[in-house]
RNA sequence: GGGCGUAUAGCUCAGCUUGGUUAGAGCGCUUGCUCGACACGCAAGAGGUCACAGGUUCAAAUCCUGUUACGCCCA
């Protein structure tokens, strides 16, 4: 016999007793000989907490890889974490600084270690908090980008790109974030709108014959011009190219060069080229033989070359070099406020200086031809489909990835150099030189970009460089569930380096989710206070509930809205479901209850089969398409309005009939019903179903077989019937609402229903009606040859007479009665006027023109009916 | 500037691929209600010129063109 259950489902106590039990037992590992399935979870930074969008990446996960394991693949969820170069630095650092000490002053030998000790102790708590979601993870494979296995990883592929000439190092223009002290790559950079100056500047000739107006946002970096640049079609500066400028301040020579890359519509169409600071401006540079001189330092500070200014940082410096211009006459236009995108540091929001400096690279141009090509062709495609697009035009515009940090936590460059200036690359620590066995070596202070080792998790956490079972089974994975906004940090290069290393895509299908929103759609953000924690709403609604509002929100392509009103009602679904299922225990006994025979079944019975075989397979297609927004509401709306509302209150019939056989046919419709729901929900909401699933007999749900639909179930005769029957008792609910007829009141009803089965359907409904319904004697006839005075329903396929009896008030049912045959003639109208077009009539297919001729005879006679009724009233 | 996307009920969104019921859901709102699972509930209801303007078609929320507004990505 099912346990008894508590009145309201409580999620708190329940989910952890569940997870526990679930680790403890079987573990989430792979079991049993199906087909491989494996999904690697986007490991999220060791100093993560659980935002909102983890939790949604997770919960789809989650869902996937449940209803695999259900249906019997050797399932597997890999997770772990990543050791996020920067921002792990950036926390022990703030942490040192509060004993007042810097990193240098321990060294970096001890900091790393330092690191390590917080990683231990304070890392990964998000680990505990994804547990708090459900996920079923196999924890016994957790990685972390730092392990041995996954730096090994690291070594070897760096090794290989550098001995192939896919990794170089050079003096380049990179993104410079003169707080966090090191390089970015392009994507790290996030440009915003700012507010700042366009600034004209004359620059003398050096002959005397005039001068040359150039136009810069960032005044003090004309410290370190080297140049002018016009466009060669720009009619008004022909005449200058080939001269000389005359730097103001400084007094450097510039010459003036013709380049293609200066764009005459800006400012006055002549461009002071900086090469040292800015990429468009190193590459005139390069192509016109002009000297870099790199005017700012790593803090970014002006530097010795800056003469009077050196020292200054660059805000003070910008304004101290336009005051000195200014008192010299060289600023040409006043000034003037100009909204310019700037480059910010994705980690903290320092504005970027690009800088030129020594940097290692990625030679992506190959690495990025195959990637693309996985895609053209097929072998990866990504779900929603345009999301590919925004792929492709990433990868086909892809510069040279800049991997080189200047930071101490992270892999670092196994690139060592000899005393007598040997450089190589190596797998291991070396002990000498390849070249010369000399061993002095000096390896390469930085470290390498933490997507860099993200960019190997689909087969560095399996496992690679060694060929090991769970690589050869598991790779290429099954499937990678992300962000929109990772499509470029993160897919794109698993991509590459997939192909690469392993030489096959990392997985065949990219699901593509959107990002968590607030209640109105507005991204969520601190300074704008519509943050959600997850973690509250897990306290306070349960985590079933919080992964049903995100999934139903999370419709294909889409970003996801949530609010807490919203997880509140799916709060109330888990514990309508919990009731419903109490009522079900409170009904069966000990003995089995499986599904009765046919012959056994009633009407309501073939209904609820029919619909749970639709149900079912349409759950199934929709997850298999990871579209898990239908999915869910479709769960939804079938356990709630058509299980609870109407099956259940229909089975209380046979279930209180007093007939054994009666009664055990219905338990057994209710036990296979609502475990069915049970499985079909559990990839959705696991915590309760388990406990549901495993309250009736003992099993768990999470081992449960996915369910199939039996498709002889459907029935579409039972559900046309059961639609009358509903469309019968929902005319007696609307009337008795409508005319404010207390519950107390139990009129008595004839029903005319001209259709013999029809009406021998209603005959055995008829107890159920009148007790759902609240009604009383119903009486059933052929035809409607009721007396006088009877207010009268019409619907499809009958005619209800109530006799009026001071139930309700006259004039209101007339009125009632006139709004209705209004409604109905005007649609009709509508109807007549497309039936009387000849070419409606003569191009619809015919059995759209049969519809609407349905529909028209249909409503006709209702109109008629309900002005008899009217004419009725009237005369009394 | 280039690309992508969105505009449907008070709010947040489905529906559009493949044109044809009475355009749906959740939340909110109104009214009534303890009926032996559930007030975290039950029942009934109100609420939509499907952004705008053209076009295609017997027929357009759905297809085409243009306009406007908003959002995102890239430069």
């Amino acid at each position: 016999m099912p346990k008894e259950l508590d009145k309201a489902y409580e999620p708190a106590s329940v989910e952890q007793r569940i997870y526990a039990q679930w680790e403890r037992s079987a573990g989430f590992g792979p079991t049993g000989d199906g087909e491989p399935y494996c999904i690697v979870q986007p490991p999220p930074n060791v100093t993560g907490v659980l935002h909102i969008g983890h939790a949604l990446d997770n919960s789809l996960q989650d869902a996937i890889i449940r209803r695999k394991r259900m249906q019997g693949y050797r399932a597997l969820w890999l997770p772990g974490t990543d050791h996020a170069g920067i921002a792990t630095q950036n926390v022990v650092e703030r942490e040192l600084a509060k004993e007042g000490l810097s990193r240098n002053d321990l060294g970096r030998e001890a900091f790393v270690e330092r690191v390590w000790e917080w990683k231990r102790h304070s890392g990964g708590r998000i680990v505990e908090q994804l547990k708090r979601l459900g996920s079923s993870c196999d924890w016994s494979r957790e990685r972390f980008t730092m392990d041995d296995g996954l730096s090994r990883a690291v070594r070897e592929i760096f090794t290989r790109l550098y001995d192939e000439k896919l990794i170089y190092r050079g003096s380049r223009i990179i993104n410079w974030c003169p707080r966090c002290q090191t390089a970015l790559s392009d994507i790290e950079v996030e440009h915003r709108d700012v507010e700042g100056e366009l600034v004209q500047l004359a620059y003398p000739l050096k002959d005397d014959t005039g001068e040359i107006v150039i136009a810069t946002t960032r005044v003090e970096t004309m410290l370190g011009d080297t140049g002018v640049a016009v466009n060669p079609k720009d009619e008004r500066y022909r005449d200058l190219v080939g001269k000389t400028a005359v730097l103001p301040i400084v007094g450097r020579e510039l010459p003036i060069v013709a380049d293609d890359a200066v764009d005459f519509e800006f400012g006055t169409g002549a461009l002071k080229v900086t090469p040292a600071l800015d990429p468009t401006d190193f590459e005139i540079g390069e192509r016109h033989g002009l000297p870099a001189v790199n005017v700012l330092t790593a803090q970014a500070h002006i530097t010795e070359d800056g003469g009077e200014f050196a020292g200054m940082d660059r805000y003070a410096a910008r304004k101290a070099v336009t005051e000195k211009l200014r008192s010299m006459g060289v600023v040409r236009e006043e000034t003037r406020p100009y909204v310019h995108s700037v480059g910010h540091c994705y980690r903290c929001g320092t504005e970027v200086e690009p800088w030129l400096s020594d940097q290692w690279f990625v030679k992506v141009r190959p690495l990025a031809e195959r990637a693309i090509e996985a895609v053209r062709n097929g072998d990866t495609r990504f779900v929603p489909q345009r999301y590919e697009r925004n792929y492709m035009d990433w990868m086909e515009n892809l510069r040279d990835w800049c991997i080189s940090r200047q930071l101490w936590w992270g892999h670092r460059i196994p690139v060592y150099t000899c005393a007598n200036g040997h450089e190589f690359a190596s797998r291991e620590e070396p002990k000498a030189c390849p070249v010369d066995k000399n061993e002095d070596l000096t390896q390469d202070p930085d470290v390498l970009d933490t997507w860099f080792s993200s960019a190997l998790w689909p087969f560095s956490t399996l496992g690679w460089p060694d060929e090991t079972q769970d690589l050869r089974q598991y790779y290429p994975t099954s499937v990678l569930v992300t962000g929109y906004d990772i499509i470029t940090f993160w897919v794109s290069r698993m991509m590459m380096m997939g192909l690469y290393a392993m030489n096959a895509v990392p997985f065949p299908d990219v699901h593509v989710h959107g990002m968590v929103r607030d209640f109105r759609g507005k991204k969520m953000s601190k300074s704008f206070g519509n943050v959600v924690d997850p973690l509250e709403l897990l306290d306070k609604y349960g985590a079933d509930a919080l992964r049903m509002t995100l999934v139903r929100s999370a419709t294909l392509g889409g970003d996801v809205p949530i609010a807490e009103q919203w997880v509140e009602g799916d709060r109330n679904f888990a514990n309508k479901l919990w009731n419903a299922s109490r009522f079900v225990f409170m009904n069966l006994g000990d003995e089995a209850t499986p599904l009765p025979p046919k012959h056994h079944r009633t009407l309501a019975d073939n209904w609820i089969l029919s619909r749970l075989a639709t149900v079912t397979e349409q759950v199934d297609a929709a997850m298999e398409a990871y579209d898990f927004a239908t999915a869910a509401q479709m769960l939804r709306q079938f356990t709630w309005s058509e299980f609870c509302d109407w099956y259940i209150e229909w089975a209380k019939g046979p279930l209180t009939s007093g007939d054994e056989a009666r009664e055990a046919a219905a338990r057994g419709m209710l036990t296979v019903v609502l475990k069915t729901i049970l499985e079909l929900l559990h990839p959705l909401m696991p915590f309760i179903t388990e406990e549901l699933h495993t309250a009736m007999d003992g099993q768990s749900a999470m081992s449960a077989r996915w369910p199939s639909a039996d498709r002889d179930l459907v029935d579409h005769d039972a559900e046309g019937t059961f639609e009358f029957v509903q469309s019968v008792v929902s005319a007696l609910r609307r009337f008795r609402a409508d005319h404010q007829i207390p519950t107390s009141v139990r009129p008595d009803t004839t029903i005319a229903v001209p259709d013999a089965e029809r009406r021998s359907v209603l005959v055995s409904e008829i107890e159920r009606v009148r007790v759902v319904a609240r009604w009383g004697e119903i009486t059933l006839t052929d035809t409607g040859q009721a007396a006088t005075g009877h207010a009268r329903l019409v619907v499809s396929g009958a005619e209800i007479f109530i006799p009026m009896a001071g139930l309700f008030d006259v004039d209101a049912e007339t009125t009632r009665l006139d709004k209705e045959i209004e409604r109905l003639r005007s649609d009709a109208d509508r109807i007549r006027a497309k039936l009387g077009n000849t070419d409606f009539v003569g191009k619809a297919p015919d059995e759209v023109v049969e519809q609407q001729r349905d529909r028209l005879a249909e409503n006709e006679t209702a109109a008629a009916r309900l002005a008899e009724a009217r004419e009725e009233l009237r005369r009394r």
